[in-house]
DNA sequence: ATATATATTTAGGCTTACCTAAATTATTAT
DNA sequence: ATAATAATTTAGGTAAGCCTAAATATATAT
């Protein structure tokens, strides 16, 4: 059971999954760099959670790690978990969107198979966080996801916002004045090709973004011709 | 803060408190059996505890261990989270009273003070978790509890079940079984004299219950004259 | 191809919170 | 009061998960 993993462990499977979501391997100094910890301390880890009885992930010196099957799964048991309890804290205790992270950070590793059950239960078995990130089903599968990063959009193209990639609660309170939030409907106008700035309409007023990792980026829209 | 405690601190504050509560000292023994601990164990962490910065415990060598007003606070605000936590589950989703214990103690050292006052707030500020136990306030005031055991009781007295102290599931189901649940009506119609035996009426029914620390010194009440 | 820079691993240490076994102190019974 | 019993403490040890500093491997630039 993925239950017998300890909290730590958890966390970092939780991380190597988002960094192999891409297909490569995922750093130690990433993974330490994600995690808050010094790079020598997850080599240890890693060594330990190679080598485990049911070994929880594939890893070569220099390498890079990438998670076993038993891996993922525990991973995504803990993202279904993470991702279940910010819908929960914003539809039943009027948390927003950029207060939930750190709560769920905790909770996720706290709660039961049993109160996962019910609070899924509860809110109608939803498919998406509130920052429209997808929710990985009871039997852990996490569903394809076809958004389209808002960088790759061109002018006139008119789209929905269905997913934001971010936790920082300041960056989230930022997008959501720009009025950037999910299922909010956008129009891309012109993007300056000397200073990557993209000009969008959004609720009726003209909004001007960076193009770049800080914000198109992160979100991710639905395209509707 | 109490929220720099470790889990097993509070742990530890915790069942001192209630090992306390008739105002003596409690014993390392007793702490041992509570948290299924090593008794070694147990004198090591008083040590710890007696002299940590501000002292969470009184401590001195064989005598046993009371808490300190730092250390009954941050007792309280430990029961607080877990008694409001186990109204939320029985409240909001759907568990029995027999469920929520396992899963309040894990949850009562993973939630906020934010989230402590938001499921309070959202309950109206509940007195009595659904064990009646009462929950202390939010300035860890715990309130005066002016039950009576049930065993006190004589024959023709009247009374309803104000409290039950006990948290195995397999115990509680019992008494529900039995009726003697929450608020229920009871009257008690004799006692033997020689095997200890009390009968009492309950929803129209006799029932019949031994004397002694398993129910009667378990369950509390209010007497209805 | 070699020097430099960067990433990674090894080695040795630390803290927390537990353990067991042995020694000590307190309690109880005679 | 003393012996037997029970409770408690001391001493020494372990496993997790982290750390820093030094060594080594890989990647990059000239």
């Amino acid at each position: 059971m993925a239950d017998s993993l300890t909290d730590s462990i958890q966390d970092y499977l939780k991380v190597i999954y988002e960094l192999t979501e891409n297909g490569s391997a995922a750093s130690n100094t990433a993974l330490a760099a994600r995690l808050h910890i010094a790079p020598a301390s997850v080599t240890g880890m890693m060594q330990k959670l190679a080598s485990a009885k049911p070994a929880l992930v594939e890893y070569r010196k220099h390498q890079g790690v990438t998670l076993t099957a038993r891996g993922k799964r525990a991973a995504l048991e803990v993202i279904r978990h993470h991702r279940l309890i910010e819908a929960w804290l914003v539809q039943t205790l009027g948390y927003s969107w950029d207060e939930v992270h750190n709560e769920a950070e905790k909770l996720e590793h706290a709660i039961s198979e049993e109160f996962e059950e019910r609070i899924a239960s509860a809110m109608g078995y939803p498919l998406r966080d509130p920052h429209g990130e997808p929710i990985p089903s009871a039997d852990l599968i996490m569903p394809e996801d076809q958004g389209i990063e808002l960088a790759k959009l061109h002018p006139k193209q008119e789209a929905c916002v269905q997913r934001v990639h971010a936790q920082d609660a300041g960056f989230l309170k930022h997008l959501e004045e720009l009025g950037l939030v999910i299922g909010a409907r956008m129009k891309v106008l012109d993007v300056s090709r000397y200073d990557q700035v993209m000009h969008i309409q959004l609720r009726g007023r003209k909004e001007a973004i960076a193009v770049g990792p800080a914000i198109t980026n992160r979100v991710f829209v639905e395209i509707s011709k």
